[in-house]
DNA sequence: ACAAGTATGTTGGAAATACAACGATAATAC
DNA sequence: GTATTATCGTTGTATTTCCAACATACTTGT
């Protein structure tokens, strides 16, 4: 079963997004024609969203990859993200109106993308208040989820030294684990572009670490020691 | 008039805050009570939330002071943030369920805090439906405006070098403005510490960027070049 | 007017980082 | 089994940043 008669969706591809997670496909008819959304097709490249906007919609790729960029003054562009389908753009300026968009979104391949007025996502109706409830907490925690990552990101980015930054990540890793021994699932080099280091510099201190008994390691698996070792 | 008698905290206060902003003084008395807040004082330097716990409900500040403090696996501690009275904390944690605190929070004055469950904030009741999705919406545009907040300051620092650092942030500020012309908020030491690098190289690299024609500025005031004035 | 304090720019040496290059090893493809 | 590729550690050099110190201009308080 297809969504409004859009063939591009289905409601068994609906009830896996992130957004519509815990609803079910016969509440999801219901759902979807409160919510009212529009559908578009873009070509390769064509502009979804420009830079300078005020939006009130959020954005669900349905098929294709869209790519949020930056322009800066001097017109450096800067690709921020990729979308893959089923997941969502556009979610932090659709809540704040007047808030004008400061990157683009751009069509990385044909794609069909279904946009979400976040009004309707917000304002009850009486048929399906429950669902919107659903939504909105969904929208809630990941937005929530996603200032954590970024939060976390920061406060290893903000320390100054390469070795500290990479304390601050293998310690926050650490605590996850909820044990002195973890996986992360970087590699080296993306690790390194994780922290914005360089990567030989990075090992190179990782190995200093080593050498100082601060912590062991092989490949992914680290483990941190508290006490210097006998 | 205070809410469910708790003496410490007027409506006059509540309807200002971010969180209850655009509800009136009669709709408070009937939202408060559907979501039915806990109080509680604590005295200076007492823990309110633990590194580790899962919380379940977001905090606001009533009066006095709470410190938002990180401690890193080899007990290295680091203030994160200062929440006043009216601002919330554990938002981003609150809404979720399973997630550990990373942080702690600490009363850094003798303060008063109203705690309010996730799940009251979310789920429908009969009487107050329309207060809540007003606070809904105050939420999740807090969240957003957090978000992109978070996001803006983290693509100034991935760049490498101050330089680079210097000229995303004014390349944004300059985006926000409208305008090649703009203030900032910062002065060079608050600009220095938003953006992670030392004051003297900052105070360098700007007037190297000065005198390379890439922009001029007096003070707080900046305006960027396009071309290379003649 | 004067003193004290603040903000900004400037400099030089120490320290850290980026960059390029290379060897060793492990994983993958053919 | 061999070739190819990817990953990781290592090293030396150039560049950048940090840090401490100081000069100047501006602000504030008395």
């Amino acid at each position: 079963m297809s969504a409004q008669g859009n063939p591009q969706v289905s409601y068994a591809f609906l009830k896996k997004t992130t957004l519509f997670r815990g609803t079910t496909e016969d509440e999801l008819p219901t759902l979807i024609s409160c919510l009212a959304p529009g559908y578009r097709d873009f070509a390769k490249n064509e502009i979804i969203l420009h830079q300078g906007e005020d939006i009130t919609s959020v954005g669900m790729v349905l098929s294709g990859r869209v790519q949020i960029l930056e322009e800066d003054f001097w017109g450096n562009r800067n690709i921020i993200a990729d979308v893959w389908p089923g997941e969502t753009f556009g979610e932090s300026y659709a809540f704040l109106p007047g808030e004008l968009l400061r990157v683009s979104a751009v069509a990385a391949e044909p794609s069909a993308v279904m946009m979400i007025d976040a009004r309707h996502m917000l304002e009850i109706c009486s048929s399906a208040c429950r669902f919107h409830t659903r939504l909105v907490q969904n929208m809630l925690a990941e937005s929530a989820k996603k200032n954590l990552a970024l939060t976390m990101k920061l406060s290893h980015m903000s320390k100054r030294t390469t070795r500290e930054k990479l304390l601050s990540y293998l310690s926050s890793q650490s605590l996850s684990a909820g044990s002195d021994q973890f996986e992360i699932p970087f590699n080296r080099q993306q690790l390194a572009d994780y922290l914005c280091v360089d990567r030989s510099a990075m090992s190179n201190e990782l190995c200093k670490m080593r050498d100082e008994g601060m912590l062991s390691f092989d490949k992914s698996s680290f483990q941190l020691k508290s006490e210097i070792e006998v």
